[in-house]
RNA sequence: GAGCCGUUAGCUCAGUAGGUAGAGCAACUGCCUUUUAAGCAGUGGGCCGCAGGUUCGAAUCCUGCACGGCUCACCA
């Protein structure tokens, strides 16, 4: 498999070794980070460089050469940034010098001591009395200009991508840096962060199809959860008020730009509150990660200006069917269906889904700024509570950006008889052929029999959401191991 | 799952009247003590994704397969 590249890489190795030279050492210690060291003495004059210490010490690998015969220009990348080293002849002495030429290759950690100085072109360089190798790279690093910019490559082995594309190793700190501002949002207000099992005995929670799994020791058929919530709310019913997760939620379903079948969901769970308290909370926290990630409420997604500025919109499902349709669209099952039929609706019969997919078809992709849609029907919302005024419809919404579901919330059904009814419903639809709908589960009705109180939850698309704020056209942008075939 | 597109050196890419491969970077050998996509001279490096087929001859045309991308369907 090997090329030329990697058997002069492992010769040179190997030759290090017969020197006494460890080619993997781990004891050197940098004291300094390269962008430390830019911003405190990046502004310095040449003649102010010179009255700094001559201890200075960093580490990382080797991303340029430049060589002069008895001297060379390099630069190190370190977790914080690259900074260039000088190595001059007459300063390292002649071995060290000759050493460096020979043995470190771009690619290469290691490990350099001495004294800053302005070049002549003005970059604080660090002119390097001492180095030590600490890491041989076998491996080239992908071509300096352009990148790495093969997907596949990318996406495999995503190392690469990191240390070749500054900008995509941006995005991740983004997205860490996100979901800080998430944690932080919900502990100001007293919000619990736990975790609920990953494998469940049934699928609940949502409605979509699950990847199977089995536990050998009980001889117990097992799921990955679809979603978090059934656990959490659980949780409520024991008296944690306010609660929540971030975690990973799996679903056995297609892939594209938009859905990896592993990703990351954040639930909350508030008790007291209902669906339009989180609505409030929703725009609260996401202009909060706007402020802190954009510095502002307006911003590009792609070529489209995404506006956040509160309040956000709020449009009823049936109001806006109306409104575009006409009145006997929600008053006459046959007008319902034909319509659906006429936009290639898979529907089944099923009211619900028939209304609330042609509002999908007619409005989602419009809803660019952020919008919560309201006035989902009874018969697609098990687990939220009836509308007191409507009960044909649900306290819940969806919040839309740029034409993308980014949250789905409601006020929770408590009541557990009605509850009871609510999943023995589901089991109507499955026999009307629909696939993925709501399970039973005996156990979650049994905790809503003690008790839970009035609440609202919510759950927000981690991933879709660093999508947004990243710029990225891609789900596979935001996830560091994106699903490929083997 | 369907349609369209892609796969050539370590990387980024060229390469069709079908005549067994090129550039830049990277590498190697030299020269060069303030460069930054350093420069100059020279050298090496390729089952052209895999397997078949057509042909005297295939990176190039045809078929199948693998992997990837985009669009569509379902969803967050």
């Amino acid at each position: 498999m090997e090329n030329e590249q990697f058997e002069q890489r492992r010769a040179k190795l190997d030759e290090l070794r017969d020197l006494g030279l460890n080619p993997f050492a781990n004891d050197f210690k940098p004291a300094h980070l390269a962008k430390d060291l830019i911003s405190k003495y990046g502004e310095l004059s040449q003649e102010d460089t010179e009255g700094l210490a001559d201890d200075f010490s960093l580490a990382g690998r080797v991303m340029a050469i430049r060589d002069f015969g008895k001297s060379l220009f390099f630069h190190i990348a370190d977790r914080s940034g690259r900074i260039q080293g000088y190595i001059k002849k007459d300063v390292v002495g002649e071995d060290e010098h000759k050493a460096f030429k020979k043995f470190v290759d771009l690619g290469d950690f290691v490990g350099i001591k001495g004294k800053l100085f302005k070049t002549r072109t003005g970059e604080l360089t660090l002119n390097v009395t001492e180095y030590k190798f600490l890491t041989k790279s076998l491996h080239p690093l992908p071509e300096k200009w352009h990148g790495l910019k093969d997907v596949e490559v990318r996406y495999r082995q995503r190392y690469l991508d990191l240390v070749s594309n500054p900008e995509i190793k941006e995005i991740f700190l983004t997205r860490s840096k996100i979901i800080k501002l998430i944690r932080g949002f919900l502990d100001e207000r007293d919000f619990v962060e736990v975790e609920t099992p990953i494998l469940h005995p049934i699928a609940g929670g949502a409605a979509a199809r699950p990847f199977e799994t089995h536990h050998n020791a009980l001889d117990l058929d097992l799921v990955l959860r679809i979603a978090p919530e059934l656990y959490l709310k659980r949780l409520v019913v024991g008296g944690i008020e306010r609660v929540y997760e971030i975690g990973r939620t799996f679903r056995n379903e297609g892939v594209s730009t938009q859905h990896n079948p592993e990703f990351t969901m954040m639930e909350l769970y508030q008790a007291y509150a209902t669906y339009e308290d989180l609505m409030d909370m929703t725009e609260e926290l996401i202009c909060h990660i706007s402020h802190e990630i954009k510095n502002t409420l307006k911003f590009e997604y792609g070529d489209v200006e995404i506006d956040m500025t509160r309040p956000w919109k709020r449009m009823d499902i049936s109001e806006s069917l109306r409104e575009e349709l006409g009145e006997k669209i929600l008053s006459d099952d046959k007008e319902l269906f034909k319509k659906a039929d006429s936009l290639g609706i898979d529907h089944k019969g099923i009211r619900g889904k028939a209304i609330t997919e042609i509002f999908e078809s007619l409005f989602e992709e419009k809803l660019i700024n952020p919008t919560f849609v309201y006035g989902f029907p009874l018969d697609i919302s098990p687990l939220a509570r009836k509308n007191e005024e409507n009960p044909e419809i649900t306290d819940r919404f969806e919040l839309y950006i740029f034409g993308r579901e980014i949250a789905n919330a409601f006020s929770e059904l408590n009541d557990p008889v009605d509850q009871k009814e609510r999943f023995e419903n589901q089991i109507e639809l499955k026999n009307k052929g629909e696939m993925e709908v709501h399970e039973m589960d005996q156990d979650y009705v049994t905790a809503l029999e003690h008790g839970m109180p009035p609440t609202a939850g919510e759950g927000i698309g981690i991933d879709r959401l660093v999508m947004l704020f990243t710029n990225s056209p891609s789900i596979r942008e935001v996830i560091f191991f994106p699903h490929l075939r083997p």
